[in-house]
DNA sequence: CTCTTTTCTGAGACCAGGTATCATCTCGTT
DNA sequence: AACGAGATGATACCTGGTCTCAGAAAAGAG
């Protein structure tokens, strides 16, 4: 079962709990790094061999939707779902070493990015921003 | 046939100049906002029935490889292949009204990225910095 | 200009990730 | 317990992209 924190967001955003969304977030929850679409399926999948696909998927979508799951691009590796600790709006600092990721809130960059708005005379409705490296505990 | 420019950077990366390669420059070239991988097939295709799927993609590759496209990734939409006037690392200023792209230079964030990476203890690799909004003809 | 080496190409099978459809089931409420 | 919106699973399908391999064709050497 999920933690606690993640089911009432899950309500907090007018989803039903259901035992599918619940171990999709348990899965999530219980990795500490993205996992691929693929890892997610297998995982899932070893623990209700009947969940469908499309499910999973449409899970995945809902949970981004309630801000619970992100999505995290990596230039050049293979992306990942990634369940946030942070709920706002936030970027990543994503540890090629042991794959770990740091939340990076909003506030950090939100000077910057005005900064760069004002410069370019451009409006801004999302900013998206990461970092790939080694973590301080890596190095 | 793609622009002296981009011809020699390609020869400058050691790579080979074919009418296949010459061909998906020019396509990229020519369209001036990201072209999804369906776009650029149906573009390419239009130009030469006969030029491979893969040979569109090793081409795309190689051409990533060379630091002439680069792969953008947008949230939510889909992204696509963007070929870059700029020639070092550097990041995007995405208009979600007209499609342009506008880019930013490495060194506008350089200083950033560093006073982030010094707070977390983060030895960065790779910083990518993507903003979508709307540009400033378009306001 | 021709030879040689190296690299590139095209066809097609294949794979990952994801969406569409639709009949059936179940959550949360009354 | 009954109801209706919303969720589910099976399956077909789609996009984007990779792999393989025999054959073609660049670019440099003679």
């Amino acid at each position: 079962m999920a933690s606690d924190s993640v089911r009432s967001r899950i309500l907090a955003a007018g989803q039903r709990i259901t035992p599918q969304r619940d171990l999709v977030a348990e899965v999530l929850e219980q990795a500490d790094r993205p996992l691929s679409a693929q890892e997610l399926l297998a995982a899932v999948e070893a623990r209700d061999r009947r969940i469908g696909r499309a499910t999973v998927f449409r899970t995945l979508q809902s949970l981004q939707e309630a801000g619970i799951v992100q999505q995290v691009p990596r230039p050049g590796g293979q992306g990942g779902y990634l369940l946030c600790a942070t709920s706002g709006h936030h970027h990543h600092l994503v540890c090629q070493r042991c794959g770990r990721v740091e939340d990076l809130p909003e506030e950090e960059v939100a000077a910057f990015v005005g900064a760069v708005a004002r410069d370019h005379g451009f409006a801004v409705d999302h900013a998206s921003f990461e970092l790939s490296g080694t973590c301080a505990a890596c190095r």
